[in-house]
DNA sequence: TCCCTGTAGTAATTCGCATTAGCAGCTTGA
DNA sequence: TCAAGCTGCTAATGCGAATTACTACAGGGA
């Protein structure tokens, strides 16, 4: 019934070894500083044993002092592997991996969540959030109720990408300049001679949403169209675009952009010709296009490298900035271009 | 520097209750059963506190009396994510994403494995092998050394890929039939009328490496040409292929195969006219190239999958049979044709 | 001789949880 | 009337390793 019947404990080693428990610990963890003094010899002795058994000290019993295990956490809202979202997963797991290979941790995916509504849920009968040290979270979205939680449990982790305070508190973040990268881009098209600018996309709900809208309303003016997701149909959206002066569009999302490129292209304008583009973000599905779009990179991969090492000087107590935004990189593309008029 | 001051433990909940630490185990664990009763006003007492405080039982503290943690190793001989790797693990690790979580278990990836010779070894000085209730082991080749030790240790785990004995003691595992796939290639040749045969690939070293020659000459026979990877260059290896009056070579890499066919056109022979050309597996690295190449297909998300269903069971005690090779199935290409006169 | 300081090690305790044994208080049967 | 049985709970123990507190002994100075 007990665990493998190869399995050593550091009794059996103490008893090979002719010593105690705790002077085999002592070994193992190079204490001759602190207090307790082993001799040579002793030490030596030890060791051998040790060498010739191949043991191992169980992380578990280990864990169950100290409180550090070396485990990060990972939490997606969605599984990562199927080819579905690891395009939008992978790299920044990329970034996570590197980064905990470097710090000498291991990885746990919490694949066990059940799925509640169509999404993973952190907190349920039996998470075993407490394995980890800290953890990092992924996703698109998530729900304040989770960060609420973890953030009155104390509980160390990181989210990828910008988090509002949930209950008032801030919530530990390594996420990407939103604001400024779209309001950099408002200013470029502004220097090229556009004066008229729309926003097209959700806009609002997910942070990296609502921050995009934020710079473009920073750089463009608050009374700039926008128009969310829910407007009919591309072509609608083309038409209550050019109907009011508009000479260049800043799209949320890659996909959407195609979309009003192809109703333009059917209208007969030209990109950029007769309509600038901007994209805000790489794409996370892929898209068939020929567009080389302007816009701008998201560093995920950076983002998931140091939301780790946030974590890990938070684990360790080194830091009290716990919120990091990235610069993203502008990228040249070729559809944006001086107005028309 | 004691744990987290929001961590809860079954005595604070005791005390919150007004009662004893053993009461909230057993209402925890439903213990109404054995020898213990508890009046339902109590339990709900319990139940009550333990809702409201979001209470969670340290799955590692219980690990240390049971023996099962719901956590499966995964481990891997290179990285995961980065792209370079990502083609080859992806597959695998998408099938035992998706096992592991039907069956409720979390993941853990040893990234934190140092790397030695250039390569990860599972064990080192401080391994954490045995957080994990079991693992599971990913890699091209499997030093034997490794597992012997495990197979030694009683650890529970399984292979990806067929794996030769270890010490003369069977190695879990579950493994794709390339021995088979590739023979029946080799006949489905010889239905066309094609009377010599070639292998082109390393065919030792790793077992898929000879399992694949082993089909290879157990179709083609024991004296067909075998052009190891050492074989100067293409032109030079399609020379001694062509001299020996081969009509179809069956090439174990997909970038082999490639090189070959360039080699073969630019002497002005046709794929499959004047030769045809199979492969034997799934390309690992993207490989530039028109050619549809008729071979065979290797169920990798299914192995993954299975791996990880297999490891549960013998978690469980469930099963004795510890080795599964799963069917290929073969493409149908356009490769591979009747031979020329 | 007695006290003090070092040295080399061990016994005991701790972590959070599950389990076993057992203890009160009450009811029952003969 | 008293052992026997049932009920509802708790004290005690153990898992494996780290840590604290302590002991046994040697050598040195007063």
């Amino acid at each position: 019934m007990s665990q493998a019947p190869g399995r050593l404990t550091q009794r059996d080693i103490a008893r090979l070894a002719g010593v105690s428990q705790t002077t085999v610990s002592l070994v193992l963890n190079n204490r001759g500083d602190a207090g307790a003094r082993i001799a040579p010899e002793t030490r030596d002795r030890v060791l051998q044993v040790i060498r010739e058994t191949g043991y191992a000290a169980d992380p578990l019993a280990r864990r169950m002092l100290k409180q550090l295990n070396q485990i990060l956490g990972v939490f997606t809202y969605e599984p990562v592997f199927p080819s579905t979202s690891a395009d939008f997963y992978h790299p920044f797991l990329r970034g996570i991996e590197e980064s905990a290979e470097r710090s000498g941790c291991d990885l746990l995916l919490f694949t066990s969540a059940p799925v509640r509504d169509g999404q993973r849920r952190i907190f349920h009968e039996n998470n075993r959030l407490r394995v980890a040290d800290g953890c990092v979270l992924l996703g698109r979205e998530i729900p304040s109720t989770e960060l609420s939680r973890l953030v009155a449990e104390d509980y160390p982790f990181v989210c990828v990408g910008r988090r509002d305070d949930a209950d008032g508190r801030p919530v530990p973040y390594v996420g990407a300049d939103y604001v400024n990268a779209t309001a950099q881009l408002v200013d470029r098209a502004r220097a090229l001679g556009h004066r008229r600018f729309a926003f097209v996309g959700p806009g609002t709900g997910a942070e990296s949403s609502a921050d995009r809208l934020t710079g473009f309303r920073r750089a463009a003016g608050a009374r700039a169209p926008f128009l969310s997701g829910d407007t009919p149909d591309a072509a609608e959206r083309l038409a209550r675009v050019l109907e009011a002066g508009v000479t260049a569009v800043f799209a949320e999302v890659e996909a959407e952009a195609v979309a009003l490129a192809q109703a333009a292209a059917a209208h007969g304008l030209s990109i950029p010709g007769d309509l600038s583009m901007v994209t805000l973000g790489d794409p996370t599905i892929p898209v068939h296009s020929s567009l080389d779009f302007t816009g701008f990179h998201i560093p995920r991969p950076q983002m998931g490298q140091q939301a780790v090492e946030l974590l890990v000087d938070v684990l360790h107590g080194q830091t009290s900035v716990t919120q990091r935004l990235l610069d993203c990189e502008l990228t040249q593309g070729e559809t944006l271009g001086p107005p028309a008029h």
